[in-house]
DNA sequence: CCATGTGAATACTTTCACAGCC
DNA sequence: GGCTGTGAAAGTATTCACATGG
């Protein structure tokens, strides 16, 4: 259905290339979701499931669903539903997660150490295999059991370890040097946590969170109830 | 290519009202970024920009950042700009940020510390008012110069506090459980980084980060960049 | 002149509703 | 009968391009 239309409409502007498979930003933000509440759903014993069950437990509507699912092949059984296991792998292999990624991470401070201990990772293909700080005291430490290492040996680290994703936990004032450090060294992807725009080459990606704006977008919310007693708000999902 | 979440709102449907402000959700989410911009702006003694200049600053594009401010009234002038300071006042207006908001948070593991310790909090407005966890180890003790209370006196300290706003940063399992907890204590607001949906009643809003997605979302496009060397991707943009 | 503010055009996302298949 | 997969419709968001006004 949408092959061709997608194929066509492509914002290839120069690339001439196949272009093939193009499922939506909006979708791709929404497979870790899935994939999430699949695997709540398997340790649950559950072995097959509905759009309905499955969209319930990601949060997000039956028809959003079977439309994201439909991007990356029929995978499901009509009048039955999904195979817990199968719509797992698949949607696995898809985000690229039968590989492990290892990822750098630039500052070791509170949020750099809480992202370095934090455990959900690993289950997800990720692997915190480096990580680097500028500060002399913290070079040489150990944190969640890697040895904290200085920014000049980057380049090496990147290379050594082919790292292509990277994590800026670093002050704002850094982060544009250190960004400038990781696309020099070879790094592609990067995930920026410092309040901070940092301006990157072409092909190379860049996602930013910014904990204080997602706060200020609640105080936004919270005034309007506050000054508008009649008006309710609905639930809120993010990528 | 790239983007990112963001969120919800209802659209007044059966509100016969007015409809007075409707600022679109996207316009929200960029808000704190223009804020943001504005006073590194004027820390650099910029008095008057322009779109372009702002834009730039932010990481948008000029269009889409006039049609931003369009929806908050004219604060520019033709032919010359944006006066910094009056439109960060104006701006800050309408996030709500001319008052500081009470936020509570609860887990104090890394992340919550993390969180709390967070400076970059003060200056947007938002105040950390408590720190609660259920661990009794952690009870009593002090994170970032406020003392750790126990859940049992969650109530109590949003209706003290009058606290809207909370930060949930507990392991999966417990997150439904303190959900049902702020809500019931009066909590409208809710910041989620634990790795798991919940569900909350209407006029209630919640917002999710989830870390290990941000990373996959970058190893999605990482992976289709490795089997598709041509294809090149943009600089990314987060709420 | 110049840069804002904004209708109109385009692009993207979500939702509906039902045909198709088990 | 029930549930998936999907065109088509509705709803949002972004971008264009130019009239408007200092």
């Amino acid at each position: 259905m949408e092959q061709s239309t997608v194929t066509i409409l492509r914002s290839d502007r120069l690339t001439a290339g196949a272009a093939e498979r193009g499922i939506p930003d909006a979708t791709v933000a929404r497979l870790p979701i899935y994939l999430r509440a699949l695997t709540t759903l398997a340790d649950q014993g559950i072995g097959v499931c509905s759009s309905h069950q499955l969209a319930s437990a990601a949060g997000v509507n039956p028809a959003k669903l079977r439309k994201d699912l439909s991007y990356l092949g029929s995978y499901g059984t009509r009048g039955v539903g999904y195979d817990v296991e199968y719509l797992r792998y698949q949607i696995a292999r898809e985000l690229g997660q039968t590989q492990d990624w290892d990822v750098v991470i630039v500052g070791v401070g509170h949020l750099g150490s809480a992202l370095s201990t934090y455990g959900g990772f690993t289950t997800r293909g990720i692997r915190i295999a480096a990580l680097i700080d500028t500060d002399p005291k913290r070079v040489g430490t150990e944190v969640g059991g890697i040895t904290v290492e200085p920014l000049t040996a980057l380049s090496k680290i990147v290379r050594n370890r082919h790292i292509a994703i990277a994590v800026i936990a670093t002050p704002a004032e850094a982060a544009q040097d250190v960004t400038d450090a990781l696309v020099a060294a070879g790094v592609t992807s990067i995930l920026n946590f410092a309040p901070a725009i940092v301006t990157v080459p072409d092909g190379v990606d860049v996602r930013k969170v910014d904990l204080s704006i997602e706060l200020q977008i609640l105080a936004y919310h919270e005034q309007r109830k506050a000054s508008n007693g009649s008006e309710a708000a609905g639930t809120g999902e993010t990528a």
